[in-house]
DNA sequence: GCCGACGGTGAGCGGGCGCTTAGCGTGGCC
DNA sequence: GGCCACGCTAAGCGCCCGCTCACCGTCGGC
């Protein structure tokens, strides 16, 4: 259906950058949290508990709660990121770069939804510092998406009056995928990329 | 620009429903604080030392903090629901009737944003009983578009393979507008409206 | 076999939370 | 002018939060 992502050989476990194993599971358990509830409506009790543990064994990974929330915005946003470069790079089309991009980058937000939902909807809960850094690397994921779509429209494959509005109109499509998309629900998140990279063609005017 | 919405001459005051006085100074303090920080992460305190009140007043006119919420939330889905009902239910083609509804969809979740994102996004801070009646304004909102995409199919001015999902996607799209729209950014919620209309145009594939 | 390093626990701290209650000022009615 | 009803406040209750600290079991190195 699609080529980009982590082809890596089949499904990548996510977190196995974190060691060790204590601290990846608090945070595998912390992503869990934060997505059901909210990251304010989460207890260290709760994110300790979920990785067996009791609640002071967080704190012997991490300084604060807050530090792990930043740690899985960071990640997330750097796989996010990743992912839509890989596309955006590829040789090919604009055409055939924003179908990619847009599919990979939406089978991400509903694949890993959980993952998805705490880094999209939980920056505001992020200190000032922290929310500075992440805001940088969302200005990379915009301009990785605008990039694509400034080709199109000088290659003349695209038809775009305004092309900011519509790069930030695509990428919000894309992100909202995380706020509704429900795993037993009846689409696939390769059937939702796959429609909302047809959408994308033809929002951008696609020939 | 566009015709329907809140018309009565100029802007309606919001709220101006909810009575007494004080009542509503205590529901407009509890929108900005949720707006801004989410429901969790406000106190009692904050509300109500906005509203130039003590904590206790607000236990004279609301039972509990998530009183508050529900009632924000089923008068904010009230208006929305009403926004696109007038403009799905006027005379016209469907690509007007749709146009319309987007841009006056599109800017009330821009102009009335702080509200827009307390009604979107804690929806999950509801109980289930509360939850449920508010999934199922929603319910409402997504059959009013839906049905314009069907007429406009049947007349054979859109071209859409997979309604439900284009109408799932069209909504999301506006909803997060209330999640980036910035008041002090470069758009005016009017601009905004324009864009998104056009833009829902081309994913519908209207001639 | 002892010993230090390290990852973990149980108990609990200071504080802020949602919410309650006793009482007070004021304005309308006779 | 007296009195009651009502809207509001000051004070605080009980609870649970994020986080700390004194202590402990295990395991590799000599």
């Amino acid at each position: 259906m699609s080529t980009a992502e982590e082809t890596t050989g089949g499904e990548v476990e996510p977190w196995e950058e974190v060691t060790p194993d204590a601290a990846r599971r608090l945070l595998v358990a912390a992503v869990e949290a934060f997505a059901e509830r909210g990251y304010h409506a989460t207890t260290t009790r709760d994110i300790a508990g979920r990785a067996g543990m009791s609640p002071a064994a967080l704190y012997i990974h991490y300084k604060t709660k807050e530090e792990l929330l930043h740690r899985i915005s960071r990640i997330g946003h750097d796989k996010a990121l990743g992912i839509l470069r890989t596309a955006a790079r590829r040789e090919g089309t604009a055409k055939e770069r924003l179908a990619d991009a847009v599919s990979s980058f939406v089978r991400w937000h509903a694949g890993r939804r959980t993952t998805a939902r705490v880094v999209q909807y939980e920056l505001d809960a992020l200190g000032p510092d922290a929310r500075a850094e992440i805001v940088a690397l969302r200005r990379q994921v915009d301009a990785e998406v605008r990039r694509i779509i400034e080709d199109g429209v000088a290659a003349g494959e695209f038809d775009v009056l305004d092309v900011r509005g519509t790069t930030l109109a695509v990428l919000s499509l894309c992100i909202d995928v995380a706020r509704w998309f429900n795993v037993d629900g009846p689409r696939t998140p390769e059937e939702v990329g796959a429609l909302y990279a047809d959408l994308v063609l033809r929002m951008v005017g696609a020939r």
